[in-house]
DNA sequence: GTTGACCTGTGTCTAGGACACAGGTGTAGG
DNA sequence: CCTACACCTGTGTCCTAGACACAGGTCAAC
């Protein structure tokens, strides 16, 4: 098997294939004859292996360090709930800090609405831009009145419904 | 003004003031001297609109284009509403992303809570990590139940009310 | 033998800075 | 005047997880 044929069967791109085997999470060997890599059934079973680690959102480097207790012959289940207990830890973290995000963006192209556009002048650049993140360091948190929370939730209630459907 | 007190005067590190300079956002003097950058008024004021710009989503590439129409004389209204409406779909997309996946880290932690550590075989490298995503994948999407959306929808709540404390 | 389609490995690129590092600056002390 | 040493500076490289470009190799058809 080539990459060619490797990538094709498990519906990834040659360069994916490639760059695990860059790293060295597959071990391809190499025809002595073209110099091309030969890949076997086990690192279809490994290629296999990382892409569903992958998909449950580890690292490259944690599914190294997953591959390499196994090598070794060790249990690599304690890495792996260590791991994915941190990752869901970022990821939480991330969450939060997007949808935080996503609430300002939205507030802002709102708020634009009724705005004009404007040259530049010699004291702002972009008139949105500044205007809006400076009412931003104004507004105090703590004020935080329901309505913008009922907001967010309907709006996460909305995308829960599409992220279903798809 | 040298990096040093620009960046603190802005709480950041030297080398993201180092950064937009290199790419040409800020155009200090050089002190002939000693081959410093001397940073003015003008930079400062540059930097904190990219400061802004950057805090409401915009990538740094949309920041140079904004810059680079205002530098020229013109609104960059126009392209900072149409620039934030992308930045908005692409952060939208993203989040249902993270939602998808997090509710998929968190099914599977739980699940793995009541299987025991087991070593790799010839046939598995880590069991947890194959077992759940092949289960995943018998999994038919469509047997949805609210029960799973009524948990999200609680669990995102309960973000809304961490991230609105901070 | 040759054309041409496809395939391969290697090197470089992405975003947004963070980090390493060799060397310069400035000041306190001798 | 010289040195020691802390701090500062610019430049180059590194990070993720692959994507992309490209020169050259391979292989079947003609």
């Amino acid at each position: 098997m080539r990459v060619a044929e490797l990538s094709e069967r498990l519906a990834i791109t040659p360069d994916t294939v490639r760059f695990y085997t860059r790293i060295g999470f597959l071990r391809p060997r190499k025809n002595p004859d073209n110099g091309y890599k030969e890949y076997g059934a086990e690192d279809l079973q490994r290629l296999k292996f990382i892409l569903s680690a992958r998909g449950l959102g580890f690292s490259v480097d944690d599914v190294g360090q997953i591959l390499r207790e196994a090598d070794q012959g060790k249990s690599p289940c304690h890495a792996t709930r260590t791991l994915m207990a941190t990752r869901l830890r970022e990821s939480e973290q991330r969450f939060r800090e997007m949808l935080a995000l996503r609430n300002k963006m939205q507030a802002a192209l709102t708020s634009w609405e009724t705005v004009p556009d404007c040259p530049p002048s010699g004291h702002t650049i972009c008139h949105l831009i500044e205007a809006f993140s400076e009412q931003e360091w104004s507004a105090e948190p703590g004020l935080d009145s329901s309505t913008e929370m009922d907001a967010m939730k309907d709006e996460t209630e909305a995308m829960n419904k599409v992220t279903s459907k798809r």
